[in-house]
DNA sequence: CTGAAAGCGCTTACAG
DNA sequence: CTGAAAGCGCTTACAG
């Protein structure tokens, strides 16, 4: 293969300057049709596409939007915010760079190296709560900064969010319609305590639901997935808890989902005698028929993206800080509370 | 904030020329330690980090690699793929950058727009198979490609997959071994098959097997996701098969699962009636106790990247195309066959 | 509406 | 071991 053609070589094919083949292919205005049309064919002719780095070198733009994921990129959450992120950046010309600071050792070399810097134009960080000189490094980027579920916002020119306190009082409130009184929260599987984002929000408004509403919390649950078969050791917890629960929230659909066919097999049936709530609405939730708390993730992140491309472009933001509301999607695993009640 | 610094500042700071500083902060040969140290500190005191667009301009590398995603960015795999890709792009100094290519518009938007073009050093292609002349397009990139889990290799320099036909017929060979005879088979509940990179070896593989064992195939449903609740819909279909299956091999651990708690839910045990193997081992398998073949989608995301770094510095692979084993992990949804096996 | 020139911030031969 | 100069491929004032 040659060398890629440049655009001097556009300039010479159809006939006129550097400057007006700039011009043309950004489709900026002051240039004759005909002479774009022109330009625009020698550039087909020759496969031109401009170089990114020239161009983010003179004008300081790089084009490109960084992500930077706190825990794991994998997951559905962290994956369905990427979608958005893409959804909308694809669609404005702009490039996705994705950074995890994963592990302390991760999170410590990023903000040592920095490797964003000069690099986008804007970050978005997500699922992520920062420490002070973090927030200092952070801002040091000299890019705007949007905060999608982080726990203070004050660092960042924009943030979005669900709130999960609320989010998990309504759960317990609507299983508290249904006629439940004792509940069981099964938390997450792999918490990461030094780097929560709020995770923590969840289960702090179960209980605060479980007082307000004068309800029976039988205890909270984590499943430790370095064990053998920890959701079963989780379901004979359950069935044997005094007062055994009727209602289990759960802290996400994957926990919820692993617990569930446990529980049918110990013949605990599912929405019978215990009902379940999980959290998120993910795809295999639907699948499954598993009620959940459902959070709009890829539009939380499509919104971020579309924060973070109207902060470059230094239009102020009408709403800096948007909190988005969830929704309870009742589908197989919640139903009334059992009749006798005295079990 | 004032302006980032530059090599220049760097240069003035530590009373060397721009030469000596780009040497130094790159630790290449033939500075003296003393010279190295003052400009280090130089550069430290001011902040001070290269601008990648100046150094990808100069040198022709931008220190990045692509991922393409097939598909959908989300889900256990590509998600997995992403983090072994990150892993070791990042211990290396490489940025990540993904697209995706779903839909059919997306898809014709890259490969018109080429968005990667010049804007990075090699691409990983994952769960895709190439039309003609998109293979052309993406040889028009001119730079190294590695393909991951896609139909043909012939298009790229290096390679790695498992054998997902052969896989499944190791799942089936697994069952029948433990006594079983009569086979179904759960598709995935999102076939593009317009797409399709090879997905659909686990169905072949899964009649081939059929065949070869003298098997039965009760037949092979799929979940439609648009439908109210599809995994019950599913189980009922299972329980009106005759002859009734006693082992079923699911496309995914998702599938799997969601069909899991519908049998028990229906009372059809599980291992004790019919068993039920899984596809991935991912995270929720190992939670829910799910039997499943394992495959090692991040150690291929790290080995893909690590062709992909190889290709870059010119070093040919010692083995571009690679195929690796899965292995089949039985957790307590598999069992024997049960003795009534004329039910 | 279009052009010639300067310059973004680096790296890379070429010298010494 | 170190420096002065050229140049990567663009965009951006400045002119006309």
């Amino acid at each position: 293969m040659s060398r890629q053609a440049t655009i001097k070589d556009v300039a010479r094919e159809a006939g006129v300057s550097t400057f007006t083949v700039s011009k043309a292919l950004r489709n900026q205005p002051h240039v004759a049709p005909e002479t774009r049309k022109r330009v625009l064919r020698a550039a087909a002719r020759l496969n031109y596409s401009a170089s990114k780095s020239a161009a983010a070198l003179v004008s300081g733009k790089t084009k490109r939007v960084a992500l930077l994921i706190g825990e794991q990129i994998t997951g559905w959450f962290n994956g369905n915010i990427q979608e958005g992120v893409y959804d909308v950046l694809s669609t404005h010309g702009y490039d996705l760079l994705i950074y995890r600071a994963g592990t302390s050792e991760e999170r410590a070399a990023f903000f040592r190296n920095l490797p964003a810097k000069r690099n986008a134009d804007a970050i978005i960080v997500v699922s992520f709560t920062l420490a002070q000189k973090e927030t200092k490094a952070l801002q040091e980027l000299d890019m705007p900064i949007v905060a999608i579920h982080s726990g203070a916002t004050s660092f960042s020119q924009g943030s979005i969010r669900i709130d999960d306190c609320e989010s998990e009082i309504e759960a317990v409130q609507h299983l508290a319609s249904l006629g439940h009184t004792r509940f069981c929260f099964l938390d997450r599987f792999n918490p990461l305590p030094e780097y929560s984002w709020g995770a923590n929000q969840r289960i702090i408004g179960y209980k605060k639901a479980i007082d307000r509403y004068h309800l029976v919390d039988c205890g909270v649950l984590t499943m430790d997935p370095d064990r053998e078969h920890p959701a079963r050791t989780a379901a004979d917890r359950i069935a044997s808890m005094t007062p055994a629960p009727t209602a289990i929230c759960a802290w996400s659909d994957d926990c919820a989902l692993a617990l569930l066919s446990e529980l049918r097999q110990a013949e605990i049936r599912v929405p019978d005698v215990v009902s379940i709530m999980g959290f998120d609405s993910s795809d295999v939730a639907a699948l499954a028929g598993l009620s959940s708390v459902a959070q709009p993730a890829r539009d939380i992140g499509a919104e971020a993206a579309r924060k973070a491309l109207q902060l470059i472009n230094g239009s102020p933001l009408t709403e800096p800080h948007t909190q988005v509301k969830t929704h309870i999607i009742d589908r197989a695993t919640t139903g009334p509370a059992p009749r006798d009640e005295g079990r």
